[in-house]
DNA sequence: CAATTGCGATTACAACTGTAATCATAACCA
DNA sequence: TGGTTATGATTACAGTTGTAATCGCAATTG
């Protein structure tokens, strides 16, 4: 029986910049986290810290104490995310499938030579693996 | 000098399944609306109208006059919704690159025989047309 | 010990969403 | 003509999101 695997929750845009921040290291602190998103995000600290707040309500990410502070972790990985995410979209936009997606890109030309490089590379690689 | 192409307003989910109803078919009276959509959604009827007005003051839809009542259509074709959609998703989650998107479900062993056929043929079209 | 500082917690507040109910008005029926 | 319908318009209201400011308390410093 497969481990029964628990909904990831919903992370906002916002959310996710602050979780890729603690993908790319952690623990973290808040203060760290801040200095992680840098500029590229023009956010006070406090907005910051309403983040991570909300990110821990959801399960989203976990902490331990250090001290006075917190160190914050994510508690989901960034792959389980981009299966979430990605999976809702493609129900949503392209009844569930990935062909039809690439379908789109292609008839509006939207595939570079690099990524059509990579896919045959992808598919031929899936092709004899098996 | 390209049309200065005017940015797709954003469609919420509930207010896309409305689109979807406009697409398959229009112009329609709200009423038509309601019947197309049936019960994919367990939905009243004032529920459909506040969202043909959130589309409508969006620009997502426009109405003409048909008497005592209105008839909708869409605004944005479904192709440029479809292309707003996926480039927002894209550039947030993969870079705005579709080879890493499908190597993601690659990995995950996401990918049907059906897609893999489909991908096959798209980039050895995509390959002898140019 | 008192004043200051560093942090998490609480509160704020507007826009957007989901989901309606109610209002107003024009048209139709008796 | 007055009541009943059919519609679109207005209002409602809670939950989420973006973006903070402020509060409260523990630790540090003088």
């Amino acid at each position: 029986m497969k481990e029964a695997m628990k909904p990831i929750p919903h992370i906002s845009e916002a959310e996710s910049v602050v979780m890729e921040a603690l993908w790319s290291h952690s623990p973290r602190s808040a203060e760290e986290v801040a200095i992680a998103i840098g500029d590229e995000r023009a956010w006070q600290e406090s907005t910051i810290k309403t983040l991570l707040n909300r990110l821990l309500r959801k399960n989203a990410v976990k902490v331990l104490k250090d001290g006075r502070r917190y160190l914050y972790s994510a508690a989901i990985t960034r792959e389980q995310w981009l299966h979430s995410e990605s999976k809702g979209f493609l129900d949503r936009l392209f009844d569930g499938r990935v062909a039809p997606l690439v379908a789109h890109f292609s008839r509006h030309r939207k595939l570079s030579k690099a990524d059509l490089e990579e896919l045959k590379r992808l598919i031929g690689e899936l092709d004899d693996g098996k």
